[in-house]
DNA sequence: TTAGGGTTAG
């Protein structure tokens, strides 16, 4: 088990024995030797009058805790103001007033406040009670630090607190977040011994837990124990709304949009009915897989239930209409949604952004770009990702580097998204040396390169003769764990090395990707037998064409079109018809590149008499024999 | 006063 080994976490490494100079800080929570608990009052008040029985009077920092803690609705400086008061007032609020501030810390995602907040109590001589330590341990949990969470679980105990199933099921979502799905499921098991019988809380965060990490089946079972109630990975509790979506959306990313459907049937034949957070999920499966016509029904369906969209709910449909290219009608929306009352957010001016690069509106792209800060928003790495992406694909690299330079200007953290795109704007236009010293300053960035920057730079190297630079890469990665090599990796290079008629280093390549353990794709063997046939060697190019048949890789017609080119500029015109005839048995239509083969094999005078004893039987699309055809009353 | 679900970019 690994500690995170940031300030906070190393005060945990010996909880029996905490040190005068740690004892102020986050570990002293957990031990009460080292706190002198200062009396706290039994109701939160800032005033001295009593407030009158009739009319209950909320003071300001009562409406802050009641009111803004619960909602959300309250700034950093507005909480910290409120604490350091609590903190100093006699006698101190109760321990509850605190937890209602943490709570809203919590729940604003301002988990370092939290931690903070939570040393300044004890070092004030506060003694943290129960509800404290699972807003704190949760809190960790959300920032990927278990370890330090199992030891506010340990301290708990020790302290006497039974951990309750809101303890289990944070530290359950904190497993599934460091990816560590079996021990979350361990724990959900073990939770009984604990005499804590998991909620649907808990199953619901184990369930969604294994769905990210792609394990659906196993939640589909656990999900489906629950219905059964027989007692599988030891829970009782029923499904609910929220079980139904966590599976339901995990199934339309998955594509599988029929058993999300048949999913939501389900749960309404349950009696659960769903609500706008499953409705919008199915409806953006349902619009992302082009079903356009049942996601309509859907939406007309919820709002015949009265269920009203949301934001999140437009936001699904704006982005649904952008992909189409109906930037028009997604603006319309965008004004409906305001009309109704919902503020769009981030996600809302991000796809719209990304709506005009699409259609190609750039100067419409940078203009709401612009007004992002006016409408309440802040642009993030994804607002700016979207318009340097947008500038890219429109071969506009110096406007997409204006961005870029732009976005860290103004503090905003580029990510490898950012160079992904740059990198690929500039090898589109052949600026190799500009992109290679853009992926020199990703690392001085400090922005680790993902498979796809290694795919793009191996690829686009190749494809612009720099062959020993994309090689020296390459080796780098051979020798390195920070990125896997691919089977697309493998394919780059081979590309490379088959154009740049060096087909014995392809060889070496192809036979080495078997032995690390890869399979050759389509697009190996079509890249492969490509080589092959430039190089005149037929014979080894038919043989691997049936090598990769024989391995249950289905050669497509990229392949088909590559052999028959082989054997056409062979001049072997019974090898072209027997592909022909294998096409049209394995249900592969001609495209066009087929028939400009045929036609060019047909060209050769003396394969027009043998073209006319084929011809009644040929295999091909009824568009190829017309051409066919017309080639013969030409000749 | 503490725990779970849906939307954006390569």
């Amino acid at each position: 088990m690994s500690c995170s080994k940031g300030k906070l976490s190393s005060l945990f490494t010996n909880p029996e024995r905490p040190t005068s100079s740690n004892s102020s800080k986050l570990s002293s929570l957990f031990f009460t030797t080292q706190v002198i608990p200062r009396p706290t009052s039994s109701y939160p008040t800032t005033s001295t009058e009593a407030p009158s029985p009739s009319v209950p009077i909320q003071t300001p920092l009562e409406h802050f805790l009641q009111t803004n803690c619960k909602s959300g609705n309250f700034t950093l400086n507005e909480a910290l103001h409120y604490f350091d008061r609590m903190i100093l007032m006699q006698p101190v609020p109760p321990m509850a007033s605190f937890n209602r501030l943490l709570g809203g810390l919590a729940k604003s995602k301002h988990y370092s406040h939290v931690f903070s907040f939570c040393i300044k109590l004890t070092s004030s001589g506060l003694l943290p009670d129960f509800i404290t330590l699972n807003i704190l341990l949760n809190c960790f949990c959300n920032v990927k630090r278990v370890c330090d969470a199992l030891v506010a679980l340990g301290s708990m105990i020790r302290r006497g607190y039974k951990p309750s199933a809101v303890t289990f099921t944070s530290l359950v979502k904190g497993f599934c977040m460091e990816d560590r799905i079996d021990e979350a499921l361990r724990l959900l098991e073990k939770m009984i011994k604990f005499q804590c019988q998991p909620t649907v809380m808990t199953c619901g965060t184990m369930i969604n837990g294994l769905c990210r990490a792609g394990k659906t089946s196993v939640a589909l079972r656990l999900h489906e124990d629950m219905s059964k109630g027989n007692g599988g990975f030891g829970v009782y509790c029923k499904p609910n709304v929220v079980t139904y979506g966590i599976i339901i959306d995990r199934l339309c990313k998955d594509g599988m949009i029929d058993e999300a459907k048949d999913l939501f049937l389900e749960m309404k034949d349950r009696g659960i009915l769903p609500d706008v957070v499953v409705y919008s999920a199915l409806i953006h499966g349902l619009y992302y897989y082009e079903k356009w016509e049942v996601g309509k029904a859907l939406l007309h369906e919820m709002v015949h239930c009265g269920i009203k969209p949301n934001l999140v709910t437009f936001n699904v449909l704006i982005a649904a209409l952008c992909r189409r290219g109906n930037v028009k009608e997604s603006s319309d929306l965008l004004k409906l949604m305001v009309h109704r009352g919902i503020s769009p957010d981030l996600f809302t001016y991000n796809t719209l952004i990304d709506g005009f690069c699409l259609v190609g509106c750039l100067n419409e792209a940078r203009e709401l770009f612009h007004t992002i800060s006016s409408r309440g928003c802040q642009p993030d790495a994804v607002s700016y990702n979207v318009l340097i992406n947008g500038y890219c694909k429109n071969w506009k690299i110096h406007e997409a580097v204006n961005v870029y330079e732009e976005m860290i200007r103004r503090g905003v953290r580029p990510t490898v998204v950012t160079y992904n795109a740059l990198l690929t704007g500039l090898f589109k236009l052949g600026r190799v040396q500009d992109a290679q010293m853009l992926f020199a300053e990703m690392q001085t960035q400090n922005v680790l390169p993902s498979s796809s920057t290694y795919k793009i730079l191996l690829d686009r190297l190749c494809k612009n003769d720099c062959i020993p630079e994309a090689m020296e890469i390459f080796h780098t990665l051979e020798n390195s764990s920070s990125c896997e090599l691919s089977v697309e990796i493998f394919n780059s290079l081979i590309n490379g090395y088959c154009k740049a008629r060096k087909l014995e280093i392809a060889w070496d390549l192809y036979h080495k990707m078997s032995k690390k353990g890869l399979v050759p794709d389509v697009i190996t063997y079509s890249m492969m037998i490509h080589g092959l046939c430039i190089e005149g060697q037929l014979e080894k190019a038919n043989g691997l064409f049936l090598e990769m048949e024989g391995k249950g890789c289905a050669p497509n017609i990229v392949t088909y079109n590559t052999l028959m080119r082989g054997f056409c500029q062979n001049n072997n015109l019974e090898k072209v018809v027997e592909l022909l005839h294998k096409m049209s048995e394995r249900n592969l239509s001609p495209d066009n590149s087929t028939t400009s083969i045929v036609i060019d094999l047909l060209s050769k005078d003396e394969n027009y008499r043998k073209c006319l004893d084929w011809l009644p039987t040929f295999p091909a699309s009824s568009e190829l024999k017309a051409e066919v055809t017309n080639f013969k009353s030409f000749a």
